[in-house]
DNA sequence: CGCGCCATCGGGGACTCCCCTGAAAGATCC
DNA sequence: GGATCTTTCAGGGGAGTCCCCGATGGCGCG
């Protein structure tokens, strides 16, 4: 099966047929293409059939999305490296797609050879970033998202977010009326307009909900 | 591809006097060296002073280390980029640069040719690690720090941590007992059994744990 | 001043959480 | 085969959570 030694096994996933084609037709004298794929399903019996050394990967994808393709294949073999190819640089997206176990994330936009030398990196191990989602990656690495003035938590008021952050550090209404010298009911309504406002249901997913926007 | 136009501007922190001076000697020519430093307070004073693009700095620093002079610089400006070079590959250390925000971590065992290109895509806003570093920074990304075998982890029994990572995710005994099609009871003892051996008394706190070694 | 918003409380009820005791089946080890 | 561990499940009870219904007072605003 196997050509040139030196040529590296990529195996390309994406939807669209005629982006495909147009990978085939740069990378195909550098790399050898052993597979394609334009869904969820077909891309990971595809990938463990023809064992690639990297995967190009579209982010959107019919069927779960590029995440369920990484997860899935992650699950059996550490082999395969992924490089995320997406038209969207949403730090959202990027995010998923390296807690999924992609190793790298360039947008469509970059230059062919610059994609080439990318997939290159990323088969020998290294991390591989556009510059823009590097700092994506690297910030949500600090745990600080910057910007972001959340809409979500203006609609609180300073006694609500008071108790909102007390209970998303676990202490049970009772210790938070004690805290702040309040009574237990008063707690309670405050957990109850917080809970309605962010539309919640559960102290869970409000602890959750702060520890996502650092309250903690 | 760049020699003499537009040289970046490198300020070069080490402790090692002649390990400066072998970096002087291999990236002078391509490179404009605009300060040194051997401890964190002159760095951080030089940093300011001189305003490199690009900063290679040692991790272990008398001083406070490597960690001190990224966050202190940072926090007046994101102008500067900080290339960590260091010959410890220790997964602690690389996470502790990252955190602080380095944007690069290479041993000194890298070649010249290969510093001089990894300065030049850190100068660029790429992220960039050696290899076998990758593998370590996108794990505790991913939340796998790998060494670490966690002794708490270990003597629960994988009944146990299975539930503990559903009640983790902030589900109700009902519904944990519903995906894992068990008896609500039987997840109640399960997770009475991971409180007792984890020392822990409620599942606010028990969530709180799982966020802390990343099991979410 | 009336209106709305906020903060502070209460009763009551349905549900959830956590612990206690107890038990039965299967796997594993010696 | 017996000891041990794991996994499964049950009844009962005290504490915690969340919602419903209400109430009072303070504050700013037109």
């Amino acid at each position: 099966m196997s050509a040139a030694p030196n040529r590296i096994r990529v195996f390309l996933v994406d939807d669209h047929h005629l982006f495909r084609s147009g990978l085939r037709t740069e990378l195909g004298e550098a790399f050898d293409i052993v597979g394609e794929a334009g869904d969820v399903d077909t891309a990971i019996e595809g990938i463990r059939g023809t064992r690639p050394e990297v995967v190009l990967l579209d982010v959107h994808l019919p069927g779960g999305g590029g995440v369920a393709v990484v997860e899935n294949v992650l699950r059996d073999t550490e082999e395969v490296r992924f490089l995320a190819l997406s038209v969207s640089d949403a730090p959202r997206d990027v995010i998923l797609l390296i807690r999924s176990g992609a190793r790298g994330y360039v947008t469509k936009s970059i230059a062919p050879a610059d994609l080439a030398e990318a997939m290159r990196r990323v088969r020998d191990g290294d991390a591989v970033f556009s510059p823009r989602l590097a700092g994506f990656v690297l910030d949500a690495f600090r745990g600080e998202v910057p910007g972001a003035v959340d809409p979500e938590l203006d609609q609180l008021t300073a006694r609500e977010r008071e108790v909102l952050r007390h209970i998303a550090r676990g202490f049970t209404y009772k210790e938070v009326a004690a805290r702040l010298h309040l009574s237990v009911k008063t707690v309670e309504t405050h957990v109850s307009s917080v809970l309605r406002k962010l539309q919640l249901s559960s102290r869970h997913e409000l602890t959750r909900w702060a520890t996502d926007r650092r309250m903690v």
